[in-house]
DNA sequence: TCTGGGGTCCTAGGACCC
DNA sequence: TCTGGGGTCCTAGGACCC
């Protein structure tokens, strides 16, 4: 029995937030949310770009200094998570009206999966029930979006992205049109293909999902080792993952990362340890928050050659203490750093995470 | 063009316990 | 004295995603 599924991925959320919610007087205008490009010499990438900024070869991820180059004209946001969130959950709970029962799941800020597979049984198509809920998004949040429908996650997946955006993108049911769909696709069409999965399957001669589509699970070895199974599922558009609802998010980790405006000297210490405290200040005031507690710290290190390092302590107990997070921090600063190289940058991250409430006494294990 | 910040999941070795 | 496996925790690193 064929099932339904719709991936539904905001178009260039963070922009369209930018303009279409905040600043109404950015509509039609390039805006990159990011950082500060500080007339060209910001550090930052850029988060998120509208259309009209792409149009001018500008992307995400891209370094503000080189979009700020690219066009000066552009409105450089650097923009309120809040806003972004709270847009987020007005999308998601139009989602949750359309989907069979509980087949939700949200699987980014932006982007979420619904199963709609005994709703369509009242559509003539599920483009048509797609196109229906494009507009209910856009009537009641103001923002577009893309859909992909597909009989798996997966491949719906992969046709959101054939076309935004407010495009919407059919493929199936059978397994020789989604072969055929996926066929002349790059390999890292595949949402788990990365740039170094791509590159190890491009040394071997592979480029396309066709490829992969014509060889067997041993071809693929040499390339893939143990995610040769998945690749060859995936390749061909199998998935059997039920939908199912993630409930609600269990934060695992909490991090905060600093790039510094320039890299710091190693021997200016003092001034390494007056941002580390103040990161754990606004930890700590996260932690609290959420009243959660941590048992583990990790602190990272990027020196100016981009060498980066990554170095972790637990303690035996859960604490929210901000003195105790500051200590530990400092402290693994200090003693696993490489004393000679200049700080690009510093981030703490805490986890080992729990709401467990005890009041203990934890000074004895420093 | 020099390369952010927030996360998740997986692997693998060593310690330690049974 | 030498030798098993299995399980769990800790640490470090890697890959990936938005």
């Amino acid at each position: 029995m064929a099932r339904w599924i719709m991936h539904v991925d905001m178009d260039a959320f963070f922009a369209s937030v930018e303009q279409f919610r905040n600043h109404p007087e950015l509509v039609g205008r390039p805006v990159c949310v990011g950082h500060d490009p500080k007339g060209g010499n910001g550090r930052g990438v850029v988060r998120a770009a509208s259309y009209e900024a792409r149009a001018k070869g500008i992307h995400a991820g891209m370094p503000v200094s080189k979009a700020y180059r690219l066009c000066p004209d552009a409105a450089f946001v650097d923009g309120t998570f809040e806003s972004y969130s709270i847009a987020s959950d007005e999308f998601m709970d139009v989602l949750r009206e359309f989907a069979d029962g509980e087949r939700i799941r949200r699987a980014s800020i932006d982007e979420a999966y619904i199963e709609v597979t005994q709703r369509c049984e009242n559509y003539e198509h599920p483009t048509a029930l797609a196109k229906e809920i494009q507009e209910e998004i856009w009537q009641r949040t103001r923002l577009p979006c893309s859909i992909g429908i597909a009989p798996n996650m997966a491949v719906a997946k992969v046709a959101t992205g054939m076309n935004k955006p407010r495009g919407i993108t059919f493929v199936g049911p059978d397994q020789t049109t989604i072969e055929k769909f996926l066929e002349p696709l790059p390999v890292d069409a595949i949402n788990g293909v990365g740039r170094k999965t791509t590159q190890r399957l491009n040394e071997s001669g592979i480029e396309t999902l066709g490829q992969i589509q014509r060889m067997s699970i041993p071809e693929l070895w040499p390339a893939m080792g143990r995610g040769s199974v998945w690749l060859f599922q995936r390749a061909r558009g199998i998935d059997e993952r039920p939908l199912m609802d993630n409930g609600p998010r269990i934060r695992k980790s909490i991090s905060k990362d600093l790039t510094f405006m320039e890299d710091i000297e190693p021997d200016a210490v003092d001034y390494l340890h007056n941002a580390i405290r103040k990161m754990c200040t606004r930890i700590s005031d996260r932690l609290k928050q959420k009243a959660l507690r941590f048992r583990t710290v990790t602190v990272k290190m990027r020196y100016d050659d981009f060498i980066t390092i990554q170095r972790s302590k637990s303690i035996p107990v859960e604490t929210d203490d901000t003195r105790i997070l500051e200590r530990m921090a400092v402290d693994i600063f200090d003693h696993k750093r490489d004393p000679k190289k200049p700080v690009r940058l510093v981030g703490i991250k805490v986890s080992g995470l729990s709401e467990t409430p005890e009041q203990l006494y934890l000074t004895e294990f420093l």
